[in-house]
DNA sequence: GGTCTGACCAGGG
DNA sequence: ACCCTGGCCAGAC
């Protein structure tokens, strides 16, 4: 595994843990903070293998709506740990007011992905 | 080792 | 609106 993989898995780790309660990232936005536009795929694969204390549930795709596979809880688990979070699901899954809720980082916040 | 898959996405036909 | 391609790359087999 080379330094630049595992570097992009850390920032994915440290922009995923800053997410405020509430509030949700797509997974493209997600790779390009990290330094990689195109590797939302990937993110995906770090999501579904990363620690599963990180607030997983706030990473949705771009149209806002849900992962087919919420860590094996599948679209109903998902639902249920964004709702926890206060955030609305309507019946298609996707997030109620996804543009509104959309969080990007601020300066400092993606100075720690260095 | 090769090949396929996948919590994705943008672009083109 | 749908299907395909290419980009990303760790796992599974």
């Amino acid at each position: 595994m080379s330094d630049v993989n595992k570097r992009f898995r850390d920032r994915v780790y440290t922009l995923v843990a800053q997410i405020p309660e509430g509030r949700v990232m797509t997974y493209g936005d997600v790779a390009a903070y990290c330094g990689s536009p195109f590797a939302a795929r990937q993110v995906g694969q770090i999501a579904h293998f990363g620690p599963s204390e990180l607030p997983w549930q706030r990473v949705v795709n771009r149209n806002g709506g849900l992962a087919s596979a919420y860590s094996f809880g599948g679209l109903e688990g998902h639902k249920a740990a964004l709702e926890a979070d206060g955030i609305e699901i309507d019946d298609s899954f996707r997030v109620v007011g996804f543009e509104v809720k959309r969080w990007q980082p601020d300066e400092k916040q993606i100075s720690l992905l260095s």
